[in-house]
DNA sequence: CAGTATCCAAAGGGATACTG
DNA sequence: CAGTATCCCTTTGGATACTG
């Protein structure tokens, strides 16, 4: 007798998969990260209104809290009048990177598969 | 006169990067596509129960739909009595392999980042 | 400027039962 | 076995206005 196929929710693999999609999925955080590598430190504002097009404030805001929570960015308040926030990527923020530019290469690759469907 | 932030709408990257997102973001996509890498190919039952756990047959039925509209896996009806249907990757998932790989090390990396906070 | 507050619409996803 | 159908809840995200 053979057990064929094992349960994945005891694989190792599996479960850090999970623990990435948990945190990075969804529509922003991986477009405000990459925003941060491609220009560097940026104020709220200017991820608001430049880097990161079509997000609100509010979700803006949101999304910056949850990588802060996460050590992915930090927030730095500025001695400026008025006051200025500027939000700089962690050293652990390097890892990903790799993700991020994979998700790119297949971005770039699926368009051209599919439009010759 | 300086432009200093270009807008990121008209970038390439960004562009690139939003496409793969509204195809791969989510709960289960990466999912299915990893348990499809390791145990090949797979029955809608085995990746039901077994391989891919807490989905359900509705949520399944359509993550595996919109898999096989954008060409990353070929649905095969076998048959066989009662008919079983199996699924495969394509050719072109193998684009999907490096952002796979690339979460799956961030994910695990994150842990114990996290871990030690 | 850097957010928050409020309100709301849509999508994602789960439980369960059912069908060919 | 491989799905669909139905119902319903939660999360995500958007519009807009407001505050320190």
């Amino acid at each position: 007798m053979k057990t064929d196929v094992c349960i994945d929710t005891s694989n190792e693999n599996m479960r850090a998969l999970r623990d990435a999609l948990e945190l990075l999925s969804g529509k922003w955080k991986f477009c405000i990260l990459l925003s941060l590598y491609m220009h560097g430190t940026q104020r709220f504002k200017d991820l608001l209104a430049n880097s990161v097009g079509g997000i609100t404030p509010k979700v803006l805001s949101k999304e910056l809290q949850d990588l802060e929570d996460n050590l992915l960015v930090t927030r730095t308040v500025n001695n400026t009048k008025p006051v200025t926030v500027s939000y700089t990527l962690t050293e652990h923020a390097i890892e990903t990177q790799p993700v991020i530019n994979a998700l790119i290469a297949f971005g770039v690759k699926h368009r051209t598969k599919i439009k010759s469907k």
